[in-house]
RNA sequence: GGAGAGGUGGGUGAGUGGCUGAAACCAACGGUUUGCUAAACCGUCAUAGUGCGACAAGUGCUAUCGAGGGUUCGAAUCCCUCCCUCUCCGCCA
C-alpha cells in the first residue's frame, strides 16, 4: 500500500513506477476520489461541528428547564444530512482503498528497467571447483533428479499424485531424511551464524494477514483456500511472520529484528500446468526456511545485502553453485522494492533454477499491515521496512543437489556438513 | 459442538444518555530536589483524517472506548448483527 499524499503529490512518479513493473495504472481515478473525498470530509465535518456545539446548547437550555424544540428540530435535519453524506464517503473510500490495493509498490531506484527475465542484472556467481555435472552441456551420462530418485526409492512422485495429485512430492527413506536434514541444517545456521531468531508459525492464516504481506487482494487465486473457515494455507512463511507483530508499535531497541522459520508452503498457481511439471521443479507443496527481517528504514538495503548473503551461506556450506540476480523493474514482485534472486545450477535439467528470493518491501507490507517503531518515547511512530528471502527452499535445492553430488554409479555423496543429520554419507 | 464471562488509552481499571478523548493508579518522558541512587513533588503523556500555514513551527475542526448498523438533538453508556478472547463441559492429536 502506498502513502495517498505521496500518489496526490507525485502523479507522474507513480504513473512511471507502475508502467515499469507492468501494472495497472489507476492514477487517474485515484486523484479523482481522493479529490471527492477531501471536499466530502470538508462539508460533512463542518456539520457535525454544528450538530456537537447546537447539541450542547440543548443541553443547557434543558437543564435551565428552558424551550429547545427548534434546535432539536434543525438538528434533526443536519443529522440526517450528516448520515446521508457519510454514507458517501464510505462509499468512496471503498473505492479508493480497492484500487489503492492493486497499486504496486516502487521499485529503488537501483533496480534495472525491464519488461521480462531477459532484462535481470547478473551481479555475480560462485562456481566451486571439482564439482561434477558443471559441463553438464556435454555430459550425457548424468541423471536428473526425477531418475536418480527413482532409482535410488527416495523419491515417489507417483504415489505422491496419488496422494494429493500431481505436485505433492512424496519422500521415502533416506530421501525423506535427507528433506528434514536440509530443513535442520538450514535453520541451525540461520540461528547459530546469522543471528536470527527461530519462529515456527501456522501454516494457515486468516485474510487479514494474507493483505498484509500482499498476497491479497491481487493473488487469491494461487492459493488454497478453507472456504469454510476463511482460512489460507500459505504459500510461504513469509505470511505469519511477517504478520506476527502486525497492528503493533515496535520500540527503536527492538531493531533489526531477524527471525526465521521453517514451513511447509503451498501454492496452487492456477493455469501453471503444463510448465516445467516434471518432480521438483513446479510444485504445490514444498519446504522452505524462510529470513524475515523488520527494520529501520534508513538501514534496510544494507540488511538486504547482508540477507542475500545469509542465503548464499547455504549454497556456499553445501558446495552448490549458483549465481545471483537483480530483477528489473517489470520482474520484481508486486510489493517488493527490490529482489535478487539466487538461481542454482542443475545439471540433470541444464538449467539455472530460482532457489531464493530475497527482498525489501520497504514500508509497503508495514503500512498494509500497519507495523510502526518509536525512534525513542516521545516521537512519532514511523513505518518500519520489511525485508524477507527463503533461505532456501528445499524442493528445488534437492534437485541441485541430487543432480551435483551423483556419482558415475548413480550414488549420492551427502555433502559433509548434512550428515551429522542424516546419520549417513551416501545414498545408494 | 454445548454452556457461561468479557472486549475501554502502553498496562491495570473507573465510567449506564449531555463540558468524558475518556477518572484514578502504574509505566514512560521532561523538570525540581539530591554528593550518587532512591523517594517525594510539579509537568507532559493516544492515534488518524482534514483545514489554515511553506509538503515548517504552530493551530482549528472531525473521528476513534472490538467491528458494523440502529435509536436520539446528543451514545463508551440503550438496541441489533458480527468478530475475537477467556473459563467450564464434550470430542480429539
Amino acid at each position: 500500500m502506498l502513502d495517498m499524499k505521496r500518489i496526490r503529490e507525485n502523479p507522474d512518479l507513480i504513473r512511471q513506477g507502475i508502467a515499469n513493473k507492468n501494472e495497472k495504472d489507476t492514477v487517474g481515478d485515484i486523484l479523482e476520489l481522493d479529490g471527492k473525498r477531501r471536499a466530502i470530509i470538508q462539508e460533512v465535518d463542518a456539520l457535525k461541528n454544528t450538530r456537537n456545539v447546537v447539541s450542547d446548547e440543548i443541553a443547557k437550555l434543558k437543564k435551565n428547564k428552558e424551550n429547545a424544540d427548534d434546535k432539536i428540530a434543525e438538528m434533526k435535519v443536519v443529522s440526517e444530512k450528516i448520515k446521508g453524506m457519510d454514507s458517501d464517503l464510505r462509499e468512496i473510500e471503498e473505492q479508493m482503498d480497492e484500487l489503492l490495493l492493486f497499486v504496486p509498490n516502487m521499485v529503488h531506484e537501483s533496480v534495472p528497467v525491464g519488461k521480462t527475465e531477459s532484462d535481470n542484472k547478473h551481479i555475480r556467481e560462485w562456481i566451486p571447483e571439482g564439482i561434477i555435472g558443471l559441463n553438464a552441456e556435454s555430459d550425457e551420462t548424468l541423471l536428473d533428479h526425477v531418475a536418480l530418485g527413482s532409482k535410488l526409492g527416495i523419491l515417489d512422485f507417483e504415489r505422491g499424485a496419488k496422494l494429493s495429485g500431481s505436485g505433492f512430492p512424496l519422500y521415502m527413506g533416506k530421501g525423506a531424511t535427507l528433506e528434514r536434514a536440509l530443513i535442520n541444517f538450514m535453520l541451525d545456521l540461520h540461528l547459530e551464524k546469522h543471528g536470527y531468531k527461530e519462529v515456527f508459525p501456522p501454516f494457515v492464516v486468516n485474510t487479514e494477514s494474507m493483505r498484509g504481506t500482499g498476497q491479497l487482494p491481487k493473488l487469491g487465486d494461487d492459493m488454497y483456500r478453507c472456504a469454510d473457515d476463511d482460512l489460507y494455507l500459505i504459500p510461504t512463511a513469509e505470511v505469519p511472520i511477517t504478520n506476527i507483530y502486525r497492528g503493533e508499535t515496535l520500540g527503536a531497541d527492538e531493531l533489526p529484528m531477524y527471525m526465521c522459520g521453517y514451513s511447509s508452503c503451498f501454492r496452487r498457481e492456477a493455469g501453471s500446468y503444463g510448465k516445467e511439471t516434471k518432480g521438483f521443479l513446479r510444485v504445490h507443496e514444498f519446504n522452505k526456511v524462510e529470513l524475515v527481517k523488520y527494520s529501520m528504514p534508513e538501514n534496510s538495503y544494507d540488511e538486504l545485502e547482508k540477507l542475500v548473503g545469509n542465503a548464499e551461506a547455504v549454497l556456499q556450506a553445501l558446495n552448490i553453485p549458483y549465481r545471483l540476480v537483480l530483477l528489473c523493474t517489470g520482474d520484481t514482485s508486486f510489493a517488493s522494492a527490490k529482489t535478487y534472486d539466487l538461481e542454482i545450477w542443475a545439471p540433470g535439467e541444464k538449467k539455472w533454477l530460482e532457489v531464493s528470493s530475497c527482498s525489501n518491501f520497504e514500508d509497503f507490507q508495514a503500512r498494509r499491515a500497519n507495523i510502526r517503531f518509536k525512534r525513542d518515547a516521545k516521537s512519532k511512530p514511523e513505518f518500519i521496512h520489511t525485508l524477507n528471502g527463503s533461505g532456501l527452499a528445499t524442493s528445488r535445492l534437492m534437485i541441485s543437489l541430487l543432480e551435483n553430488n551423483q556419482t558415475p554409479e548413480g550414488k549420492i555423496v551427502v555433502p559433509k556438513p548434512l550428515q551429522k543429520y542424516t546419520g549417513f554419507s551416501v545414498i545408494e
